[in-house]
DNA sequence: GTCCGACCTTTTGACATCAAAGTAATTCCC
DNA sequence: GGGAATTACTTTGATGTCAAAAGGTCGGAC
């Protein structure tokens, strides 16, 4: 009968993006293999993250797209903003946005309104249910993995700072 | 008639991060500040790393988790491994190994072998196809994203030892 | 020997993401 | 004014991921 198999969770004896770099300058690819693993470890580390995010936020019918959106609307002064501001400020594809807010449309935790003046545009508004659960959500997090990101905080705040270096190399900001 | 619309590219004039940063501690949320900007970092660092890898893979007919697991084919001795141990090493989901492996057998770059001994399992097996593929996507790789990351070489080894230290923690490896 | 738990893969269903194309509304500019 | 280009959102289709459950196989305990 079906067991459990789960999302993997053996620990490897070794380091495998440290073994691929090694790889990498044995094969002569000395130039690319300090920006493999940089690559391959941004990877795993995103994997690793979203996973304990994940798990907070299932219990409470949520994932990290729809609580980021949930955040952006409450972190607007109007509690509403266009869909079309909601895929810049989040920088996803607008058919994601539209995907996220039938979601949560459905969930009662988020209204659709006409544009005020611009009847092409459609606000995402954040109903009092979505604002509640946005403060729930958030508190979690907080509790479960914001307060213990996995490193110490004067190495997660380097790392925040390499990464910024990293986006704003990229044309973020 | 459709245009263009893209994944987003304008950028905003001001690191989103760091403002929600100063919103968390403005809440009072001072224990969860740093953890917030780390996990959101991450999430939005892999976002952009990925669409480069992505980008350099698509005209090959690859993505980015198809070319690891042929990249892990081509490391491995025989050549074919069990989609379990697949799964293993690259820490996805059994169901995401079976998806990927029917996509590369579609694309002839991988074959299912029965294994030799073990009647549950099967073999994923490179085919000369997926072999020459691989390599060619790996020069690609090299070429147009791992050799110009986004981070000089210094921080970039600075960041993947950070990284290292949170993926151990996280107990990869 | 047989049986039951553990393991291997697949299938199905729920989500998320992007690309491409369609519809509607707005703005630019001659 | 009026048509072309632009902008806003939705729809459809292809990928990828995980969870849960089903079917087959192995292997050690009794």
């Amino acid at each position: 009968m079906a067991r459990d198999t789960g999302s993997v969770k053996s620990p490897l004896p070794f380091d495998p993006i440290r073994a691929a770099q090694q790889t990498w300058v044995a094969r002569g690819w000395d130039q690319a293999a300090s920006g493999m693993a940089l690559v391959t470890s941004l990877m795993r580390a995103h994997q690793i993250v979203l996973a304990r995010v994940e798990e907070v936020l299932r219990p409470l019918d949520l994932t990290f797209s729809r609580y980021e959106l949930l955040m952006l609307l409450e972190f607007s002064q109007a509690g509403s903003l266009p869909l079309s501001k909601v895929g810049t400020r989040l920088q996803v594809h607008p058919a994601s946005v539209t995907n996220a807010v039938d979601r949560l449309e459905q969930q009662g935790l988020v209204r659709r309104v006409p544009h005020p003046t611009d009847r092409r545009a459609t606000l995402a508004e954040l109903t009092d249910a979505g604002r509640m659960l946005a403060a729930e959500a958030t508190k979690a997090l907080n509790d479960k993995v914001f307060t213990a990101p996995g490193l110490p905080t004067a190495k997660g705040d380097q790392l925040v700072r390499l990464l910024r270096d990293l986006r704003h190399d990229a044309g973020d900001f």
